[in-house]
DNA sequence: ACGGTTTATGATAAATTTGTCCGAAAATTG
DNA sequence: CAATTTTCGGACAAATTTATCATAAACCGT
């Protein structure tokens, strides 16, 4: 699973937010209800992780009417990191692939090895893709948040040498 | 966290179980409960665990004195992917990383090129790792098992080209 | 056949994650 | 100031995962 629910619900919540200010850049707030409808999150549960989101100082918040989130910095400035840490723990990332307590590091499993080169990837990945590499293209589509074909633009590489072609 | 605390009791114990095979050819069962002890695996959430891999023919048990539960099959014919189906859903290995219900597959964001590399690998990792891989240079210390120093067993490659030298 | 040993099973409890509800606080509008 | 709108915070409920227990069933040596 690798993402806790939460941690979904608050990266698309926060695509969907980032989209909007691109599309709205006249409006400041956007309702927590408005992107829980759209997404079809469970609202009271969004409620509660975008109070994370904004302890962690993601967001801001303004009550009260034309009230609502907003992103704190520019997209490109929030990194899936940033989200992960808010609202999960990301020890799971330096955790033993199966679980042994305290397997001295001189000592590793054929796992292990392999499995580094999938943590390191995993992590090089949220810390290097931003929001606004995600919604590029994305598009609203009826409402609901989509993204089309954009591959190509993080395209990670670890183990260099890259394109086919 | 990518295993459940399941999954990964399962993988230890039957490393255990392999090694120790390999070590005592001469008895056929193993209790659970030695299992558990040496390992520090909560005795009767393992048992519970232990349940599920007979179920799925991955073990056998015996009642009784001199009873216990030893490999159904050899090492070399027992693969992560194997144990994990047993106790765990794979499901996650399919499941869009940010959660997203239905994002049609012509529409990927620029998450889902990278994380599609990254599932393919670690699904690549447990189709292919057997438990004799894993113990090939393992050794019990003092009850424990430990693994050192075997990595290049497996080498997963999928981006070719591979090494930096 | 018996008693001791060991797994199998089902019931249950604790912990964590996920989801829901409600009232209070804050801001805007009139 | 009052009414409305929205977040905030705590408490609660449901679901899932993790862990525990008690008893039954199978086996073995005697
Ligand atoms: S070497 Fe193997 S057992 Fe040790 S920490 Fe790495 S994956 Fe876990
Ligand atoms: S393209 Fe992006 S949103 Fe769609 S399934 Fe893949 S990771 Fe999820």
């Amino acid at each position: 699973m690798i993402f806790s629910r939460a941690a979904e619900y608050a990266i698309q919540a926060m695509l969907y937010l980032a989209k909007w200010h691109e599309t709205h850049p006249e409006e400041r707030y956007l309702q927590t209800r408005e992107i829980a409808e759209a997404q079809e999150i469970p609202y009271y549960f969004l409620a509660k992780i975008v109070q994370d989101l904004t302890r962690f100082e993601l967001l801001t918040s303004a009550k009260g009417p034309q009230g609502g989130i907003a992103l704190a910095r520019s997209p490109e400035e929030i990194r899936i990191l940033d989200i992960i840490a808010a609202v999960d723990s990301t020890q799971y990332l330096s955790r033993c692939v199966i679980g042994y307590p305290e397997c001295t590091p001189e000592t590793p499993c054929p796992l292990h090895y392999d499995w580094q080169k999938i943590k390191t990837q995993i992590f090089y990945i949220i810390e290097h893709v931003t929001l606004a590499d995600l919604i590029k293209d994305a598009q609203f589509q009826n409402g609901r948040l989509v993204a089309p074909l954009t591959f190509g633009v993080v395209s990670v590489e670890l183990g260099e040498s890259s394109g086919k072609s």
